[in-house]
Parts: C-alpha cells; sequence; structure tokens
DNA sequence: AATACTGTTGGTGGA
DNA sequence: GTCCACCAACAGTAT
C-alpha cells in the first residue's frame, strides 16, 4: 500500500473493463481518478454542441459511479503536458496509469508525459483496452504493414486468436484500502464545468437521445444483446438508413468515449451467438466491431492517414474548391430532399445510419458534388456523438473511392438510394417538415412537381425549399470520368515509379558487379 | 508473371 | 418482393 497514483482517464470513461485503472489500484494508497480538458481538441477541430453534452454526461456518470466507490472524478482544464508535472509535485505521485491510444495527436502527448513522468520517478503504466488488439501486434503479424482488405485484415487475426477476455469493474472490496484525498474544495476546484461553463450556446442543443456514461452504455447494451434472434441475424447492408427510430444499436458514441468496452461488447455477443445460427463478419456485429479495428490499424499502420497529400494509399483528386457547395451540403440545402434530411438528423441528433453517411459522403464528393473527403471529414468530427479519428479518416477515404474501396462507378443515386427503405418518404418529412405535405411522388424529387402540387404542399421549391444545387444525372457520369482520370494517373505514376526502381537495382547491381571486377583485377 | 477471383451496403430495367 | 443481366470496369490478393 504505497503508491499514490492518477489514473488518466481520457477516452476509456468507464469502470469495467479497465486493465490499466486495475493497475492503479494495485499497492495503492491514494488513488485520483483524473480527467484534463486538453484544450488542443477543441483549437484543431471545433466540436459541436451535442458532443461537448455527450462528453459532459459521461464524466458525471462517471464521477456518481466513482462516488459509490468513496472517490471522485478530478476535471481540470488545460494541456496535459502542463498540469500532469504539477500534479505530480502536488499530490507526491509515483504512479501514472493510463489506456494506450493510438491516435497521432495521443501518441505524441504521451510520450511527451512518459518523458516528464520519468523526470519526476513516477512509474507509467499503459494497458490496452480500446481495441480489441493490440493494434502494434496486428501490424507486425502482417508484416509491418497495415491490412488494406477486410479479408486479408481477418487472415491476420485469426492466426494471432481471439480478443483477450474483459476485467471486471473494481468493487467496494477492492477499494476499501485505497483512499482519494478530495477536499470540501472539491467542487470548486475539480468539478465537472457544464455546458455553460464552456462558453456555449445551449439553445441550439438537440434533442438528448443518446444520453453519454458508462450506464447508459451498458444498459443500452442490456436492452440489444435480449433480442437473441435480431442479434444472430444482424447483416448491417440490410438495416435501414432512413428509418424514423435507430435500425442498429447506436453504440457507437459510447464505444468511441469508451463508456463501452469494445471487449465487453464483443464477449457478450459471443454469448449471444452461442449455440445458435448466426450472421458472420464482415455484415455481422461481430464483423462492425472487426471494421472499428481495421481502420484503426490503417490509421497507425498509414502515414497522414486523414489527409490526401502524403498519404501513400489515398488516391490523388483534383477535388473542386466550392465554398457554396460545401456550405449547401453542411446546412442542409442542397435541394435533394434524401440529402438534406440526413444532415439535419446529423446536426440535430449527432447520429445517423452509416448508410446514410454514404449516402451523404457519395454526394459531397465523387457522386456530385466533388469536393474533397477533408472538407466532409470536419463537419462529421465536429457533429457525430461517435466521431473518431481513425473511422472518420478512414470511412471517408472508402466513400469517396481514395483508399479501401475503388469501384468508383457505382454512386449512390440521392432519389434512388433512400427509396429503397422509405417508398413514401417519411423520413424525410420527419426532418424536413416544410416538405411533408409533399405527395410520395415527388417526396425525393420536389422540384418536378408541378406548380399546383407545389402549391397545395404549401412549399414552393426555390422559394420555401431550395431548387437542387446539381443535375445528378449529369454530373454524376461526369464525375465518374474525373475518377478514371484520377485512377489513370496514379497507375502510370506507379508504372514509373516501378521502373525508376528497376533502374536503381540495375545501377546498384552493376556496381556491385564492378566492384567485384576491379577486386578480381587486383 | 499473367490470370482469376473477390469485394459489408449501386442503379436500372426486366422476368 | 426477389432475382438477374447489364452498365463500365477499379485494386488487392491468391494461385
Amino acid at each position: 500500500m504505497s503508491h499514490n497514483c492518477i489514473h488518466w482517464f481520457r477516452k476509456g470513461l468507464r469502470l469495467h473493463d479497465n486493465p490499466a485503472l486495475i493497475a492503479a489500484l494495485k499497492d495503492c494508497k491514494h488513488i485520483y481518478p483524473l480527467f484534463l480538458l486538453d484544450p488542443w481538441y477543441a483549437n484543431n477541430t471545433p466540436i459541436g454542441i451535442n458532443r461537448w453534452r455527450f462528453l459532459i454526461e459521461s464524466l458525471k456518470d462517471l464521477d456518481s459511479s466513482l462516488r459509490k466507490l468513496n472517490s471522485r472524478l478530478f476535471v481540470l482544464r488545460g494541456s496535459p503536458t502542463e498540469i500532469l508535472p504539477k500534479l505530480f509535485e502536488k499530490w507526491k505521485i509515483t504512479r501514472l496509469t493510463f489506456e494506450v491510444d493510438t491516435e497521432p495527436y495521443s501518441q505524441s502527448r504521451d510520450k511527451e508525459v512518459m518523458k516528464l513522468a520519468e523526470e519526476h520517478s513516477v512509474e507509467v503504466i499503459s494497458k490496452t483496452s480500446h481495441t480489441l488488439y493490440n493494434i502494434d501486434r496486428i501490424i507486425d503479424e502482417n508484416s509491418g504493414k497495415a491490412p488494406l482488405t477486410y479479408v486479408r485484415f481477418q487472415t491476420v487475426i485469426r492466426d494471432i486468436g481471439s480478443p483477450k477476455k474483459t476485467v471486471p469493474a473494481p468493487t467496494e472490496e477492492d477499494m476499501k484500502d485505497v483512499l482519494t484525498p478530495f477536499s470540501k474544495n472539491h467542487e470548486k476546484e475539480f468539478r465537472i464545468p457544464t455546458l455553460e461553463d464552456l462558453g456555449l450556446d445551449t439553445s441550439c442543443l438537440g434533442p438528448d437521445l443518446f444520453p453519454g456514461g458508462e450506464t447508459e452504455a451498458l444498459r443500452r447494451l442490456d436492452e440489444h444483446m435480449k433480442r437473441t434472434g435480431w442479434v444472430c441475424s444482424f447483416e448491417k447492408p440490410k438495416t435501414s438508413p432512413n428509418a424514423l427510430t435507430a435500425s442498429t444499436t447506436v453504440l457507437s458514441p459510447y464505444v468511441r468515449f469508451g463508456c463501452l468496452s469494445a471487449r465487453t461488447f464483443w464477449w457478450r455477443l459471443t454469448d449471444v451467438y452461442r449455440g445458435k445460427k448466426h450472421s458472420d463478419p464482415p455484415v455481422s456485429l461481430h464483423g462492425q466491431l472487426l471494421w472499428r479495428e481495421f481502420f484503426y490499424t490503417a490509421a497507425v499502420g498509414i502515414p497522414n492517414f486523414n489527409k490526401m497529400e502524403g498519404n501513400p494509399h489515398c488516391v490523388q483528386v483534383d477535388w473542386d474548391d466550392n465554398p457554396e457547395h460545401l456550405a449547401a451540403w453542411r446546412e442542409a440545402r442542397t435541394g435533394f430532399p434524401f440529402i438534406d434530411a440526413i444532415m439535419t438528423q446529423l446536426r440535430q441528433e449527432g447520429w445517423i445510419h452509416h448508410l446514410a453517411r454514404h449516402a451523404v459522403a457519395c454526394f459531397l464528393t465523387r457522386g456530385d458534388l466533388w469536393t474533397s473527403w477533408e472538407e466532409g471529414q470536419k463537419v462529421f468530427e465536429e457533429l457525430l456523438l461517435d466521431a473518431d479519428w481513425s473511422l472518420n479518416a478512414g470511412n471517408w477515404q472508402w466513400l469517396s473511392a481514395s483508399a479501401f474501396f475503388h469501384q468508383y462507378f457505382r454512386v449512390y443515386s440521392p432519389i434512388a438510394f433512400g427509396k429503397k427503405t422509405d417508398k413514401y418518404g417519411d423520413y424525410i418529412k420527419k426532418y424536413l417538415p416544410v416538405l411533408k405535405k409533399f405527395p410520395a411522388e415527388y417526396i425525393y424529387e420536389p422540384w418536378k412537381a408541378p406548380r399546383s402540387i407545389q402549391e397545395r404542399a404549401g412549399c414552393i421549391v426555390g422559394k420555401d425549399y431550395p431548387r437542387p444545387i446539381v443535375e445528378h444525372e449529369v454530373i454524376h457520369k461526369k464525375n465518374i470520368q474525373r475518377m478514371k482520370a484520377a485512377y489513370a494517373k496514379r497507375s502510370s505514376e506507379d508504372q514509373d515509379d516501378k521502373t525508376k526502381t528497376k533502374g536503381k537495382k540495375r545501377k546498384v547491381n552493376e556496381s556491385i558487379k564492378d566492384m567485384f571486377e576491379k577486386k578480381a583485377k587486383r
């Protein structure tokens, strides 16, 4: 019972399956559960208010769970590299624990923190629990490269074996000799800020459909895992992007913040599957967790993963710079009701179905607006509760046919795609009430409705709802040709590279030959 | 080394 | 509702 420990929560906002927290409690006298609001994040990409709310709720839940163990969460605002050394001294810290985070910023931050810890003679323990596997191990097993296809990825992890088992949450018994030295001033010094404290305008808050926190995450997991038949027959491509209530679990925000452990989710699914016929990856729920793992691996193994330039697997495309088009997409006024409804749901509720993401991402990039996927990535980063650096970058590359997916001639129609699962446009009417009186016949293409029908619907296209900003039928064919050109340029450059490498190799071989010949002469 | 196969989730029009 | 061929045609991987 000798250590004074900080357990530093970053992601991993939970007590269950938290091996670094368990490590902190071993031979521990004082435990300080800590969360730092690092300004780096908000300074780099704006964070939408729904996402802030999710984080604050998650912290509140964490604090409330810690209180049940006679502990508290300590929250401070500021840069970890500035705050932590001060806390090391103030609290006479001997050990720092945290969960491994593979994002580039986190990696550089943690490297600096580990150096500072060493300078203060603080032992550091970090554990992998955000992902199913140790991501470096996957890359090692694939001869140092990130697998570029899901099939290849599956082969690699099959050799590694199942994910590790989870660890239980600490109990009161585990905590009986561990003290959290919080004072009467705790609320003053270390309290969780409110949205108002953060200077946010709460009038644009949407409905709180997905409250943050571990408690809600585990409740939601239980709720879905009870649906045995549904879980076993789950096939992602068959779920609906435009159902009025989510057709999938919406556990992604909880997994993103670590309110729910991916491994806990994995093993609960294994329990449900046991002895039953069930779907398999890539379409199953296990498969969804593996997609997450796939993109985490790619994000670690591929440099400049959130950019086109300097990203060796990303097709280099001459995207247009059209701020008007980008703004129309972001602000749900493209004139395509299916697209605008999705972008409205995204802004209001912070979550949209995966296939809805496909539809709007294809529309913004290779399908219609020919705008860089990096712009879309920024908007998703701001508005999605589950915005995850690796998945966001990976999926935007996928959808824009820049990497992983290459069949650029398969283009989502902003009119036809939604009709498959919502013939009458109920989803559109929910999120775009201005169109709610339009007959089903015209709901996906209101500009085609005769003037009399527009008048009867109380919505004149061009006045009450925008005209379409592009002509999809024409533009998408033109864009396929632009993609074709980008791919052709890439393969010709690859050919050039190969020729150069061959040339180099030949030169090297020749110089070696020369050396031997010279030696022989001597 | 050339070739065949595969790829979570396209659209259209017809049977 | 489901299946199919067709549209035009990609990269990565296995053989």
